[in-house]
DNA sequence: TACTGTGAAATATTTCACAGCA
DNA sequence: TGCTGTGAAATATTTCACAGTA
């Protein structure tokens, strides 16, 4: 019932059934239980629960969640429930699949500007989003109301994106270069290392037998 | 000192020191404390030297730790001081990133066959990986000892990818469709579904102020 | 009856704080 | 002296187990 402190690894749950619920609204299932749920997303039942009711009582007892309902209720408790509009730096191959990547904009992740450094790829036009040089930022985000703003540049570019994003008023970031980045406490940053996942598959796969 | 029970986390942030480590060689710095590698990894340093712990004493006491040696000992920790074939399943604007990322063939893990059921895209060779017809799986991996396969098709098409690739002996898997994918024990399955980071961001970025 | 919601117990992880050593 | 390595304490997270209720 909280509303401060929540574990960081509770969001990412929420997150997780959040994509269950959307698969199972699909498919026409309008009730489910905590164990059903939670099974499918290789969790605790009782986890489950207990992630939920930092933030509310959801469901009925003897009964269940309401599928569309539960799924409403976990997209208002991340803030996916409106529209999040983004800019993007980097239009390199990951960039690049980012711009297409139709599920984001589904979900209301939409890109309004892309930037990259290289005179080949500004004023190029990818899945409907325009590529404008760095300098340009300033007056491009002034445009747009934008909140989010995701970093696809190699390492060495990465901080001085970062500082020029957060200068702009950006206050989410999340950033796919190898690099750790400085920030200030009132800008979130969160990191995705690629490689890094490549790295766990290997230490877990040779220990197997 | 122990060799099991690895908290997932632990291998998470030994990947991240060996990031970090890397660019500290590459800066042709010699020695670190841990109080210094943990600032930049943005942990506390008791954690990067109990992290260590798990797997023996790398430090020299009231030196510190020489950099291309605790580097290499990460490595080899990690298994990733070793070339590590690959193959990809589902050549799409994810799949093409990876097969570009040319950091991962640097740190050993490689490509060594693409597949698609895109007739388009069969034939086709990416930054010298050539992409197969899915049918091709079982002969082209007779071919080549491949442990770890990576996932990156649509979410309808994952369960059986992996499916094939169990079936063939990967046993490793790093799955990019945002769909839990059902594995046997000794099969190891890393999931990454980049929207849920999207999801992580809206979060913490609505709550700043 | 068949579930949820949730304190309390169990377990896991992080941090402290200091002994040990070059 | 200035660091690492590590038990022990503190904290966080997960799971149990059962009261509550449609």
């Amino acid at each position: 019932m909280s509303d401060f402190k929540i574990p960081g690894i509770t969001v990412y749950r929420l997150a997780l059934y959040a994509r269950a619920l959307e698969r199972f609204l699909a498919e026409g299932k309008d009730l489910i239980s905590s164990e059903e749920l939670a099974r499918e997303c290789g969790v605790n039942s009782a986890q489950l629960r207990k992630d939920l009711s930092y933030f509310g009582q959801f469901g009925v007892r003897g009964v269940g969640y309401s599928v569309p309902a539960l799924l409403k209720h976990i997209k208002r408790i991340l803030g996916t429930d409106r529209e999040w509009p983004m800019v993007l730096a980097g239009v390199g191959h990951l960039g690049m699949a980012l711009l297409n990547y139709d599920l984001l904009a589904q979900r209301g992740f939409r890109f309004v500007a892309a930037f990259d450094v290289d005179e080949k790829k500004i004023g190029r036009v990818i899945n409907d989003v325009y590529v404008y040089a760095l300098e340009q930022f300033g007056w491009v985000v002034k445009e747009h109301p934008v909140k989010i703003g995701v970093i696809a540049t190699p390492a060495s570019a990465a901080q001085e994106v970062a500082d020029l994003f957060i200068e702009h008023g950006i206050k989410g970031i999340l950033n796919f270069a190898p690099v750790r980045i400085k920030h200030p406490k009132n800008v979130v940053v969160e990191h995705s290392d690629l490689t890094i996942l490549f790295d766990k598959v290997a230490f877990y796969t040779r220990r197997l037998d």
